[in-house]
DNA sequence: GAAATATATCTTAGATACTAAGAATTATAC
DNA sequence: GTATAATTCTTAGTATCTAAGATATATTTC
């Protein structure tokens, strides 16, 4: 007997809708032109604010080489830039250039309407119920994720 | 004045959740030695059941010649298995080796006993909403993902 | 049923992006 | 001031992707 499909098991749509996720992510990469790696990096910058690079390179679990990389295709198409700090001209602070970020946020804002759209349908309780999943399992997943990489080979 | 970290507009949770959920598969694929795309591709296989190499190619959006080398290393690896379709001796049937899912198994069933902690928080209706709302988020993301690609340049 | 066309996967060549190690620059400690 | 540390970049080697075409099998047409 092969495999059953998996996916109703244990607790039933998260599954599905993190799947789903991690398509959309790509699919979102590739509208902006961008390998999704250096998607994810430029993520990291808009939700986290300036920030070194090497700080992006610990966040996004890639070698400090590979961030030169990533931050030189991402300044070469505009959506980020290189400003030294004044106070440690050791570091590079990795920053987003709000003029170029039109395209993502109107990305993000249809996704927040649609989004929104269907949470309409539910009472306050129950939305603020989905919201507070959310965070909690954002948290959850932050320690799972840290355990696994503390138990890595 | 630099971006405003997001994370907090549009509908609260959802967003940061989201990106956990690319950490997630992304340190899921490091525990088991895979890269990322062969992870993905061993989770499609998972969720949908044994496919052609070809439908595999499709879900994965990539290559038939990239689909070759991922299940080349986990055939290798013994994840999954090439199968000949008897009917039509062309395709290539990939299917997971159900011995050696036991590791992939006890993680997932891990996190959807943390989930299960979650929502044992909540009334029967306030559970109900919420795997709801993973429902219908699921499918406005795939009809996202779809118009994205419609659009592509 | 033979030839032409279509389909499915694999192979190959070239491009891209990663890691690991170390170089270069600047900061901190003694 | 010299030694050590921290930060980013560079380089060499490797892995994996795409695009194009090769190979094998199936289907259609005559």
């Amino acid at each position: 007997m092969s495999t059953k499909p998996r996916g109703m098991d244990g607790v039933n749509g998260w599954r599905e809708l993190s799947a789903r996720t991690i398509f959309l992510h790509q699919a979102i990469a590739d509208h902006l032109g961008l390998n999704i790696t250096d998607h994810k990096c430029l993520d990291i910058v808009l939700t986290h604010g300036p920030m070194t690079a090497g700080r992006l390179a610990e966040d996004s679990a890639l070698t400090t080489g590979a961030i030169t990389g990533v931050v030189d295709r991402l300044e070469k198409k505009g959506f980020v830039r290189r400003v030294a700090d004044p106070h440690d001209r050791r570091k590079t602070m990795i920053e987003a250039v709000p003029e170029s970020l039109a395209e993502i946020e109107q990305i993000f804002a249809r996704l927040a309407q649609k989004t929104a759209e269907i949470t309409a349908r539910y009472s306050e309780v129950e939305r603020a119920a989905i919201d507070d999943f959310a965070h909690r399992g954002a948290t959850m997943i932050d320690a799972f994720v840290r355990e696994l990489r503390s138990k890595s080979s």
